[in-house]
DNA sequence: ACCTAAACCTGGGCGC
DNA sequence: TGCGCCCAGGTTTAGG
């Protein structure tokens, strides 16, 4: 499912198509589709930047598509005559950036079997204060500093597991991630956050940092329905030390994984070694 | 502030 | 074959 390291490897690639501009849009109407797309005509994109989980593409007249993949949101960059994947619910039709050495018509869609994400468009007064960005959290390997991780733990008697998930407090964060970090410390997802000790905080500091460093070198984790930009899967599901092993052996002592339900999620982890 | 459960959706996998 | 059930898990919302 698309966390941090799975948007910022679409977010990369979607830096190919800066600088085209939206000359056509076609849609069907449902909640997925917010804001007046029709007025879309002609901007220019400007940037693509990534929150947490939500994609921001800055356009011309100051103005800014976001997009959150939710569950199974996907975006694709197709050229003509390419199949478009099914549960299309948006296409936007794009000139090639001068850059491009793209030649045929391009095309950015948006599918999403679920319907659980979202492209919306925004104008100029509603970029700034999104409560959606203005509530998230600092981000790890970005902002988020030991200190701030640090503090965060200590104020909070919620079990780890479930405090990593709340994007107000860090953002960026999902159910996958989350797992194999704590696997990775040697933490047991049901501790109070306030009951970690220094060198389990600092431990868990640099798992996060690791798991969500080594998740974008492999290009995302497609466990399930992820795909990047162009159709392509990711590798770190060859990764997963405890995601979804239920009783497999753990990579590090042998103990069988096991499954348990924590803050209504499925949550993996060995009971063994993580303490 | 915290917690849990339900809601939003739909396909895939399983048991029978 | 195919029906019923659970599961997936990002985020919001409702209620305690």
């Amino acid at each position: 499912m698309p966390e941090l390291p799975e948007v910022e490897t679409i977010r990369r690639q979607l830096e190919s198509i800066i600088g085209s501009t939206i000359t056509s849009v076609e849609f069907t109407p449902s909640k997925v589709i917010r804001g007046e797309m029709s007025t879309i005509l002609h901007e220019k994109i400007l940037s693509i930047e990534r929150y947490g989980k939500l994609l921001v593409i800055r356009l011309s007249n100051n103005r800014a598509l976001t997009v959150h993949l939710k569950m199974t949101g996907r975006l694709s960059l197709l050229e003509t005559g390419d199949e478009v994947p099914g549960y299309n619910h948006i296409s936007f039709h794009l000139t090639p950036a001068l850059s491009s050495d793209r030649r045929g018509s391009l095309f950015l869609v948006y599918c999403d079997m679920r319907k659980f994400g979202f492209v919306a468009l925004h104008t100029k007064e509603e970029i700034i204060s999104l409560p959606f960005i203005r509530n998230l959290g600092k981000e790890p390997l970005k902002d988020l500093t030991l200190q701030d991780f640090q503090n965060l733990l200590s104020r909070s008697n919620r079990a780890i597991k479930v405090l990593l998930l709340d994007q107000s407090k860090i953002a960026g964060i999902g159910n996958i991630y989350d797992c194999e970090a704590l696997w990775l410390a040697g933490i047991r997802p049901q501790r109070r956050a306030n009951s970690l000790q220094q060198t389990e905080i600092r431990k868990l500091f640099i798992a996060i940092e690791d798991v969500l460093r080594e998740g974008i070198k492999r290009g995302g984790a497609s466990d399930n329905t992820y795909r990047n930009l162009y159709g392509g899967k990711g590798e770190y599901q060859n990764f997963f030390k405890v995601y979804g092993r239920t009783g497999k052996p753990c990579p590090r002592c042998g103990t069988l994984i096991v499954r348990e339900s924590l803050g209504g999620r499925g949550t993996f982890f060995c009971p063994h070694c993580q303490k």
